[in-house]
Order: structure tokens, then sequence, then C-alpha cells
DNA sequence: AATCGTAACGAAATCGTTTGCGTGTTAAAA
DNA sequence: TTTTAACACGCAAACGATTTCGTTACGATT
């Protein structure tokens, strides 16, 4: 079991100093051909590579991305991190991933970790409890150490830095409008507790639909679900008896679970009621009927905000501090649910 | 915009050495009380925080561990990811993931660049293409330079190291098994290309509990499916007119293209064909109907996993050198499409 | 012969931290 | 007053790599 082998090593082997081969090995035409020769081979056969560590201690900097998310066992972020890691590594980065698992505490403490050292940058998608409790110091500290944070997806508005969202609130607006088009006027929503960024956009979204359409919002549609675990009854009691020809939900677990409620209920989708969802995952698009939904192309997401940060990790003159706001289009997938568009 | 404070401007700043700030720190009793409280005074005022890169430099050792599977985009990985992290954050150690992507020169790159200083050892599934092409020198050459792996799930069983599976032909039996006992005998099997290993032992699974119930084998009823992105025509033309009482699907996304197939060959599940799948993902749980599955359990495949590797880091005696092979055990889920079980 | 140029290499600083050991100061013991 | 021990602290090496700035040695030039 041979250990990995260093400069030093291959230096007292060859009987040169540390510095002849380094420089050998970078091929510098100040170490005769002969020695560079006798290195590089001597480093092959001993499968020499360099200490990653050493070289982050270094050039102080570690050619790493850090990413935290709130839970990794979640399709639209696994594909965020797909374009995430595609464009860092067409740039020579590498990426950590951390989960938050929608802890507060766990947030904070995974930056502090990829913060002292094992990062450059950041990208992150916040907590729900950091969203509820409107704390983020943890990432203003960051940002005053000078590394860079670009958030994505759900963001924190009072927070200026770089940003890469996607118009919820159109994307909601079209969904709901998709429904109005197919002639629905009753409209159901059914949408999360309001600390929660992005329900509340696509809410919006939502309202803003059925003005334009000069329907009345009628608060009575709209459920606003706490507890996710258990959102089957809550739907069943919401949608039982309730008179209505479509529903929007704001994500793909509530369009399916509304789906089989509808179901139990004797409805049939989209004949008496249609549905439509938000976020294109595997389930929407293998369910029967197969959802409608808005797609906020994830992979697209995580390769512009990649490429953000990475700009800025490569720009760091010093200079100007500028913040973007980058909004990704959202697109309407139109399929069985709401009538085979 | 402070950059990151060090225990050499602390120095400076209190005129004090260098070592006195990192003893006091450290509350060592080599230093006054004095000296100890105004140090600690200054470090969190200036919100110091050890450079986790220089540490691993002195101690040779990262508290990463770096874990490479075939795909990020995929249920049943991230839950076993999810475990990882729950060990390793107990236990003091940070997690890298990157994906291959099913790439076997990504695979390699990835292992590389970890290896080469950024983890002390691995949680590894290989690729597709590994599989397929059975070569796993880079496997070989990490544990040669001392670093511990432990491959999960999807294994090379040639190569001799730790390895956390779950019992793929017991699965495969007792989901067919559950079919049979269901009062099936035509069973249609729709599994992967042999050289993915889990599917060629579910596919021997599959056999075995045919043969306990003394149904013969017929391979007219097995479909071995290459190109799995265009999956549901495959199967339709396979199950066109074929007289059939059940089927089983190796994972999530043949068992709902067989539902859809089965359904607009005017079949419903499972009033004419029962249909259980593999993997307990979002799918199967909230389809309609709900799919009956067999549960590998990722969490807990993941917190074995890690804590295997954990007690290889720590109690690296240089001594014996044992290898270990953890069986998972599975359970069978039956849910409607089995006929509620 | 003195100077210069240059090819080929080495010493040492640096990144940030830890730690064993040495050293100066002071107060208590002899 | 001298010895001694405790105390409080600093020095320096080490981790692995890069890079600047020497330092040789030797042939060529004047």
């Amino acid at each position: 079991m041979k250990q990995k082998v260093t400069l030093k090593q291959i230096a007292k082997e060859l009987d040169v100093s540390i510095s002849t081969v380094s420089k050998a090995l970078k091929g510098s035409k100040e170490i005769s051909e002969d020695t560079r020769q006798k290195v590089k081979a001597f480093a092959k056969l001993y499968n020499y590579k360099p200490n990653n560590i050493a070289l982050s201690l270094k050039n102080r900097k570690t050619k790493t991305i850090g990413v935290i998310i709130p839970e990794i066992v979640h399709h639209f972020f696994t594909t965020v991190i797909g374009g995430i890691e595609k464009v860092a590594n067409a740039n020579g980065y590498n990426v950590i991933i951390c989960s938050s698992n929608n802890s507060f505490d766990k947030e904070v403490l995974n930056m502090e970790l990829l913060a002292s050292g094992s990062a450059d940058g950041f990208i992150i998608s916040v907590a729900k409890e950091t969203q509820q409790k409107d704390d983020h110091h943890h990432i203003i500290e960051t940002m005053n150490q000078g590394m860079p944070v670009i958030m994505f997806d759900r963001v924190i508005d009072e927070l200026i830095c770089d940003k890469v969202i996607i118009d919820d609130i159109r994307g909601g607006q079209n969904a709901t409008s998709h429904l109005l088009s197919n002639g629905c006027r009753r409209i159901a929503l059914i949408t999360t507790v309001d600390y929660v960024s992005v329900g509340k956009l696509r809410t919006k979204g939502y309202s803003r639909a059925l003005m334009a359409y000069d329907v009345p919002v009628d608060e009575d549609l709209i459920l606003k679900i706490e507890d996710v675990t258990h959102c089957e009854d809550t739907i069943h009691e919401f949608l039982k008896d309730k008179d209505i020809d479509g529903v929007f939900a704001v994500n793909e677990l509530f369009a399916v679970t509304v789906a089989r409620v509808l179901k139990n209920q004797g409805k049939t989708v989209p004949d008496d009621v249609a549905l439509i969802g938000f976020t294109d995952g595997i389930l929407s698009k293998h369910f029967i009927p197969s959802l409608s939904t808005v797609s906020q192309h994830g992979a697209q997401m995580g390769e512009r905000t990649a490429q953000l940060l990475i700009d800025k990790l490569e720009n760091n003159e010093e200079g100007i501090e500028e913040y973007k706001t980058v909004i990704i289009d959202t697109s309407l997938i139109q399929r069985e649910s709401t009538g085979k568009g």
C-alpha cells in the first residue's frame, strides 16, 4: 500500500531539489531536457498527482463552488445541480453540495464549514426555516469576507446580492390563464403558506390571471397548506362538495394529490376538472393523466447561476460591486390534465 | 469587505506570537487567563474561523467523504446520500458529492480530483459505462494509495473492497412471488440489459421465483431494454397481444411506463394485469394506482455505508485488511397495483 | 586574465495552522 | 542570597506545492 508520492520524495529519490522537480514537471525551460525527462518518467511511474490541498493553500483559492440547497431529494434541485456541475466542470471548478434539510441551523453550519477554506464562492437556495425566520446574517457574513454568493430560486428579497430566479408570478399567471382560456371559471388554488417565497408569488400570479379575465378572486377557493405530510386529508376536506372546474397546484406533490382526491370524489381529470401543476418533474411527466405544468428549466437555471458565480470569481477586480438579478423564462407544458392542449 | 482574519493578523494586532494566539484559542493552560480572554474576545469580534485548508494540510486528513454516484437526478441515490450525510455529519465529516453522469471518464476524473487531497475516503456507485467496460483501475489505484473505498448498490464483483448492497436477487424473487401468490402465472419481466448488475440480479430473482412455483420461464415474456429514452414504444410492441396477467418491472420508470402502455391497450391495473416495480420512489407512491414495489431502504443503506467508511478511517491501524459486504434488507411494499394487498 | 553570459539548479519564503521545546521572568523555597 | 520551579510566552519545524531570487560552473568574449 504505497502512500501518495510527493515532490519531496521524488526529489530525494532522484537526488535533486524539490524546486527542480516542480519545475521539471511543469516543463520549465530552466531545467535541462535530460532532467526533465527523468523527473517526468519517475513521476508517471509513481503516479504523482499534485496535492490539491497544498495548492489551495498556496493559491488562496480552491477552485471549488459550494452549493447549499434545502433538500437533495428533490427533482428540481437536482436538475439545477446538473446545470451547475456542467458549467463548473467546463471551467475547471469542482462542486461541493450540501443540503440544509430545510433547517436553518444546518444551513448556517454548512456555510461556515464551506466558507472556512473549502470553497471560493457560494450558490444557495435558502431553507424554508430561513425564509420563515428571515435571518440571513450567515450569508451577509460570508459576503463580507469577500466570498461571492449567488442565490437562486428561494431567495431573500431584502438581501442585496446576485440572484437567479424564475418569474414565479408570471408562471402562476400563465398556468392560471391556461385554465381560464380552456373555459374554467371556478379555479381552486392549492398553495403553500405565505413565508415560502415561491408559493406566495405563484399565488399572486393566480390572482392576476383571474383579474385579467374579470373573474373575482374567491378566498374560499384558496387553500394554503402548512403540513405537507398530511396534505391529502386537508385537500380532501377542502375540495369536498366544492363546485370547481379547475385546479392550480403550486407544486407537483400538491398536483398529484389533488388528482388522487378528485378521483376518490368521483371526478375525472381533465373532463370534470382541469388540473395544472408547477415544476416539470418526473411525477408530472409520467402520471396518468400526464400533468400540464410550468417548467422552470432547472438545468438552464443552474448553468446561468454557475456562470454568474464564476464570472464574479475570475473578475474579482476589487472594482465596482454590482449585483444582477437574472430571470429565467418559464414555459407552459400542456399535457393531458388540461385536455391535451 | 474585510478579508478572512488569520492567526497571524490577530497576533500582530494583539502584539503576541502566532502560537500564543493558537494556544489561547484552544484554551491551553499554557497561556495566562488574561491573554486567553483577550485573544478569544478579539477572535470572536473578528469572527475568526480556522482555515480548513491549512488544517487539512497539517493533519493530512480532510474530514471529508467523497461520494460518487452515477446520476444525481435519481430518487434512490438522493435518499442514500441523505443517509450518508446524516452519519457523516454526526461524526464531524463533510460530504462532497460528484456525479459521473454514467460516464466512465467523468468517474475517473472525479475520483482523481477528490483523491488528490480533497477527501479521506470514498463511497461510490459505479457508472453504467464502468460496469460495461469492466474497467476499474481508478478504484484500485485509489485504494493502493491508502484511501478506503466503499462501493454500494452498483458494485463490481471482481473488486475486493467493502460493499453495501441489497439482495437484488431476493428482492426480484419476492416481487415475483408476490405476483405468483396473487394468482398470476403469466408474468412478464421488463428489465435492463445484462451488464447493469442490479438488473441482471433482479432478473435472476424473477426466474427463481417462477421455478419455486413450478412455472416455466418463458423467454418470450422477458424484455431487456437497452434504450431507456424510447422504452414506451418498445414496451408497447412487446406487450401487444401478449396474454399476461402480471408484470414485474425492475425499476420505477419501467413500471409506470408499463402502466401507461397497458392503459392504452385497454387493460386495467390491477384487475386485468397486476404490476409490481422496484425502488420505492415518489413515482410509485403517488401514481394512480399506487404501485407495489420493493423498497431498497436507501437512507439506511447510506447510513451503513458511511458508518463503514468512517470506521475504516478512524481505525486505520495499518493492521489486518478485511473487507465486509453488508447486505441491506429489502421489503415488499404492497399497494394498489397488485390489488391492494 | 578579467569579465560576461548563460544554462542548470537550489535555497527559502509563502500559504495558515499546530505543537514540542526552549527561554526569560518572577515568586517561593532553601 | 541563591536555587528552583512554575508560569507565560516565543521559536521553529512541519504539512506540500510554487516561485522568486540567488548561486554555481563553465565556455565565450574582450
